[in-house]
DNA sequence: GTCTTTCTAGAGAGACCTTTCTAGTCGTGC
DNA sequence: GCACGACTAGAAAGGTCTCTCTAGAAAGAC
């Protein structure tokens, strides 16, 4: 493996676990099993620059994982609530320390790190993009891809907090189990609509124009 | 205004803005409009124990805005779609700034200062306790009221952090529409069931025992 | 008034932080 | 063999941080 490379993933664990103010660069040089000078060598701005590094490389990493846990699952709302169900898992087979550094350092130091902040955008942004055309290809309509692929990284990303500040899965399941209705309803909707809905003329328009709003028209409301 | 309770204030401003590592004392001294003596006289813990009353303090505001946005609302979807609206306005009109400190502290230093993590979990904990008794309250069942209040605050602290890196409302937007379908789905079970469901025997069986994950039985799934 | 407690005020100590800088080592092309 | 770029290695500079310490002001009891 590269020095830059451990560099950086040493970084993006640090972040992590710590956020971005209280990683030092005497801890990331430890970290990484490399001395202070080849930092500054294989990234000439400093500490701000390998952050930058480890957040768009987790990003990048992070929304691959939505077709590998989504794919497995031919209805979508099974699959929303066990990738809810893994994440809790996997954080609390980590001590509750497994953090999104997107989510860290954004969170973190958003007003006084203009770079990063436009950089945890533009991976958030990524997100958002190939998110939603993940699940338009699943049988969403374009807008309610949007709406869902939103919901499901603020979801994702507090439940992340809460829970690792409670040490409990409990936001996670929660999350997960009310996105899954939501999809669920958006799918049955889909389904009794017919598949032509979705193959042929899945314009922005969704399902009727009563429910212009994009909500799922079998969830009435009081 | 007293002086501990101002430093407590400023506190919370700069946890919120900046996050804990990122926050001197000095800088909280200027902030407060006190000497760095002052800070130390009234925490003798110094900053982790001024950065524990900013939490607490907030902790305890948060909550009570709950009721305060849901209760003009006679039905809770129609609210808590409402509440997120208002918190992506208050966002926005203080430039994507006005994060959660609880959430941030929580997000960052979780691991390293295992003292505010615990405090931050106390009040995390009183979120969950207080938002379900309220949503209890408002005729939910007590294992749906538990779900809803932690799919709840997780979208809501996640929707901060989205927001705050990509500057936009849609994640509050989002996560206000999904919560609000579920919570709609739930309220229209209960009428359905009749009130004497709701007064009487509630248990946590919930509408019936085929539905006994709690899920809202008119959001059927494919 | 005087005593006592509480609080304000800021200088200073010592540790730690980021960044720079100088040497030295390794690997490759000729 | 020799030169040269890429990289490793860590010491040192200069600044900032938390926290301590001393001195003085304000407020209340008597």
């Amino acid at each position: 493996m590269r020095t830059d490379e451990r560099i950086a993933l040493a970084m993006a664990e640090l972040l992590r676990r710590q956020g971005y103010a209280a990683t030092g660069i005497n801890q990331l040089a430890r970290a990484a099993g490399a001395p202070t000078g080849s930092i500054y060598h294989h990234f000439k701005g400093g500490k701000r620059e390998v952050a930058a590094a480890a957040l768009r490389q987790t990003g990048a990493a992070y929304i691959q994982l939505l077709p590998l846990l989504l794919d497995p699952h031919p209805d979508l709302a099974t699959g929303v609530e066990a990738a809810f169900a893994a994440a809790a898992r996997d954080m609390e087979s980590t001590g509750w320390a497994n953090m999104c550094p997107v989510g860290v350092v954004t969170a973190e130091i958003a007003d006084v790190e203009p770079e990063l902040r436009e950089i945890a955008a533009e991976v958030m942004q990524v997100w958002v993009e190939e998110g939603s055309r993940y699940l338009a290809g699943r049988g969403l309509s374009e807008q309610e891809a949007h709406t869902v692929i939103h919901a499901l990284l603020a979801a994702l990303e507090g439940a992340f907090v809460l829970a690792r500040g409670m040490r409990s899965a409990e936001p996670f399941l929660a999350a997960g189990r009310t996105l899954a209705v939501y999809v669920g309803a958006l799918e049955a909707a889909e389904a009794a609509a017919g598949p032509a809905a979705t193959a042929g003329a899945a314009g922005p328009a969704g399902p009727g124009p009563a429910t212009g709003t994009g909500r799922p028209p079998t969830a009435g409301r009081a």
